[in-house]
DNA sequence: ACGAAGCATCGAAGAACGTCGATGCCTGAC
DNA sequence: GTCAGGCATCGACGTTCTTCGATGCTTCGT
C-alpha cells in the first residue's frame, strides 16, 4: 500500500541549470554528497530540451545560420515539420534558456544564448566530479 | 495528404553520439549542413538519457562513489525509488554508453564510462559550431 | 541440497511527450 | 480600411516514458 508518493511529476520551473556546482566532495567517504536533488532535477531539465533530434537540429541550424539567427519560417524546412511543431521545440529550447527569441516585424528570430550551451557542458562534465571528465581511466 | 510520415519514432540503436562532426560549414550561404541528421539523432539519445533527474542523479553517485562503482542495492536508497525501477534507469544509461556493468558475485557494479561524459559535453559545444561556445558572444 | 540475497525482466497503469490541423493575433503593404 | 503573411496558441490523438508489484534467475552461505 504506497500509492501516495504523488509520483514525481518533473514539472517545473524553466530555469537553466546553474552549472551544478559540484564543488570538491566525495572523495573520501561512503557516497557522500554527489549532486544535490534540486541541481540533479535542474541539469536534467536542460538535458530533456536537449534531448529530441528536432531540438538538436534546430539548435544547430540557428548556430550555423548567417548573423547566428534564424526566424521560424527558416526552421520548418529543413527539419520537415509543420510550422506549429517547430514553434513548439522552438518555446521549449527558450524556457530552457538555449535559445532567445527577439520579434522584428512580422518574423521571430532566434539565437543561440552565448553561455548556455557550454554551461550545460561544464555541468555534464561536472557531474563526473573529477573522475573521467576528459578520458581519465578510474584508476581501476 | 501528409498522415503518412511513420511518425518519427526516436528508438533505434544504442550507440554514443560521435562527438558531432560539425566541421567548417554555414558561414556564407543560407543555411547550409548544421549538423547531419543522423548526429542530431544521436546526439539526442545521449541526452534523452540524461534528461531525467534520477538519471543524473544515479550518474553522480556512481561517480562520486569509493573505487568509482556502486552496486544497485547502494542506489536505491538515495533515490528513493524502488528496485526495478533504478535498475530500470541503469539500464537506460548503459544503452546510452555512459555506464558500464559488472557483475560480480551476487552484486552488479555500475561504473562511469571513462571518456563518455566528455565526448557528450564536447557534442554539446560542437552543436554551436564555433560561436557561442564558451560565453563569447556572436559578435551582435 | 536448501534457503536467502541481489538483481533483471515482465506486465500494467498513469503521466508526459511529439505531432498535427484549425484558429487567432499582430505586423506590414496597398 | 482592408488584405495578406508570419507566428503562437488550442485541442486532440497516438506514442513513449516512468513507476510499481510480482516473479524468476543466479549466486553465496549453511
Amino acid at each position: 500500500m504506497r500509492g501516495k508518493m504523488a509520483r514525481m511529476t518533473t514539472t517545473d520551473l524553466p530555469l537553466l541549470a546553474p552549472a551544478a556546482a559540484v564543488g570538491g566532495a566525495g572523495c573520501c567517504g561512503p557516497v557522500v554528497a554527489p549532486v544535490d536533488a534540486a541541481d540533479a532535477r535542474d541539469l536534467a531539465r536542460t538535458f530533456k530540451a536537449l534531448g529530441d533530434p528536432t531540438r538538436v537540429q534546430l539548435l544547430s541550424i540557428v548556430a550555423a545560420a548567417g548573423g547566428g539567427e534564424a526566424c521560424v519560417c527558416d526552421l520548418t524546412e529543413p527539419v520537415g515539420l509543420a510550422q506549429p511543431t517547430v514553434s513548439h521545440h522552438l518555446k521549449i529550447l527558450v524556457d530552457a534558456g538555449l535559445l532567445v527569441r527577439e520579434q522584428r516585424g512580422r518574423w521571430a528570430y532566434y539565437s543561440l544564448v552565448p553561455g548556455a550551451l557550454g554551461a550545460t557542458a561544464a555541468g555534464l562534465v561536472g557531474l563526473a566530479g573529477d573522475r573521467a571528465a576528459d578520458g581519465r581511466t578510474p584508476a581501476r
